[in-house]
DNA sequence: GGCGCCGATGTGAGCGATAACATTCCACCG
DNA sequence: CGGTGGAATGTTATCGCTCACATCGGCGCC
């Protein structure tokens, strides 16, 4: 066990170090903004007094004078879904990289009223912007609602919002069709995510034109909730009701395994008897029984991207309304051509 | 696409509020802040002001006059690990519950200029608290370098730093352990996580311990990082050497995954020739094949235990320095009774 | 040598809120 | 009917910092 750490008062302000560098505490201020014209004597001086005292400019004072926060608000549901927390850690880092900070608040469910206490939680903090991730159509409603003072930016895959980012969902999902139409497969059922998730209905939507434009018929897609349990309980419907198919074209990845079990629990083995694309790429996918084909994301650069975006908007630069990543078909054991 | 936000040029303060209402700013900060005497019909005229502008309180005004920011800052490293982001998603939501705001940052690497940068970056945004998630020892050898003026509540297993919570890997790992030797196995392997992890060291000595207790010799622990491909190399490891065992109790789930791959692609079958348990219980391993046998904790009640804490440092209470959680074993078809 | 200029530094105001104290107003009492 | 007390409201100082402007001092030039 450590020793407790002695806490000290009062902060020390800037007259401290201004009183103990002999020097007025603009003189200060100077020196710690990097400002011109401090003879270099002095500039050192007032460093030493800075580094004796452990002397850290007052983020608020700073903050009423009208300077930049180098803070960020964001706001997500708590899910730990693969796809929104990837996100966040993505622009976590690359906020750490821009010397941003970020606050942080979850809205329990998509009710408007959730969404609006995590925005004003942020908002309290003085955030220089708003990143929204907006997994669900709800959280734009919600957000439609507010008129903000802080410039917002939306990541959601619908492109109803401006800026928004995000990764082409319904390219993905065509990438995934076609693979498994290229291999052979005319019965390809597709299991959803929830209906109210934009990357789920964008998902459903390439699929289906997908599957229309190779003049294939797209039957009615299952609804599950993202979970592995969901797709376990999908997958043994899928065997009841005697459904006919070669392919299953899987809305993420963590479903796909739930599916699998099912099958497998029916002895149907994949990929001999079907074909299973997933999506996400998750890190567990590749060991997987089999191994998952799936689409994967680069959240990592999404992360950047988002706060480029956000350095841009806040700057008053020109951005893109709406830019998009693709995501890129990663091919393992779970498919094969048709027999 | 929505119509760009109007963006006002600055925001009201207390006295357009109050000048609307045609009171004193003071009578404005008594209705926001609910103090008492002030009259009905008082409070209502200042509401509806309030209301007319939507005004906001500014944050940094009052975090000068040293009130209460409600905003705690949260280091952790930017990992995906199920362990520490499930924690940050607990105590977010924790957070959320209080009306507190999270200020994050995460540490790029375990050296000490990473974790002190991602402590400055959330130390300049008026944090009450922080709060900081150690799965690396290194992460604890960095903060005590610092002298912070706020106090500080750790995530860590190893109780070396006060105060502190987790959840108790070395219960876990002794109930893991004790499971497969009730079982009638006396040939376990353990694959361990990565050796500066406080959490895989923990789990590790509650492996040895218990399997000295019950008179039984403990090789030596493979090392994998956590991720589902170390866990994969390890268990062809485990194959080549021609190790000579019937139990494998693993570090985490993924690795748990990364293990039963490889094994089966050896023809080793899961539980019928090996037993396996992981430690984590993540939503993926109830639909392994076979279902995971593993250690589940609860990330949720963490969260809530830590903030109780953080608020209770805050205010200057008695807090106990080492609080621990007990994980729960979850049994399912990837252990069984010894041939 | 005086003037002007510029680099280095200091002074004072003000950001938006709260706390402490001052004032007003009215009801109630002797 | 004046005095008194407490509820309701107003006034002012203050937090730590940056901005705009004031000041100071030395150097170069005519």
């Amino acid at each position: 066990m450590t020793s407790s750490t002695p806490r000290v008062r009062t902060s020390p302000t800037i007259f401290d170090v201004a009183r103990l560098a002999g020097v007025s505490h603009q003189t200060v201020s100077r020196v710690i903004n990097n400002h011109a014209s401090v003879r270099e004597s002095t500039r050192l001086r007032v460093q030493q007094a800075v580094d004796q005292l452990s002397y850290r400019p007052n983020a608020a004072a700073r903050a009423m004078v009208g300077a930049r926060s180098r803070n960020i608000g964001l706001i997500t549901t708590g899910s730990s879904d693969y796809g929104p927390s990837s996100t966040v850690l993505g622009l976590l880092s690359a906020a750490r990289a821009a010397d941003y900070s970020v606050s942080l608040a979850t809205a329990v469910d998509t009710e408007p009223e959730s969404v609006q206490a995590a925005v004003g939680l942020v908002l309290g903090q003085h955030v220089e912007a708003l990143v929204v991730v907006a997994s669900r159509a709800r959280i734009l409603d919600a957000l439609a609602g507010l008129r903000l003072r802080v410039p917002v930016v939306v990541i959601e895959s619908s492109g109803r919002t401006s800026p928004s980012l995000s990764i082409d969902q319904y390219a993905g999902a065509r990438t995934a069709t076609e693979h498994l139409i290229a291999l052979g497969h005319r019965d390809i059922v597709h299991v959803a995510g929830p209906g109210d998730s934009m990357d789920a209905t964008e998902r459903l939507r390439g699929w289906r034109d997908t599957m229309a434009e190779h003049g294939l018929v797209a039957p009615r897609a299952l609804e599950g909730d993202w979970t592995p349990g969901s797709g376990y309980r999908i997958g043994q419907q899928l065997t009841q009701h005697g459904r006919r198919f070669t392919a299953l074209f899987v809305a993420n990845d963590q479903m796909s395994l739930g599916c699998v079990h099912a099958l497998a629990e029916r002895g149907i083995r994949v990929p001999e008897d079907v074909s299973v694309v997933g999506f996400d790429d998750i890190p567990e996918a590749e060991h997987f029984a089999p191994p998952l084909t799936t689409m994967r994301q680069d959240f990592r650069q999404l992360g950047t991207d988002i706060l480029t975006t956000v350095l841009d908007v806040v700057e008053d630069r020109q951005v893109e309304p709406v830019a998009r990543l693709t995501p890129t078909l990663v091919v393992r054991r779970s498919t094969r051509r048709r027999d």
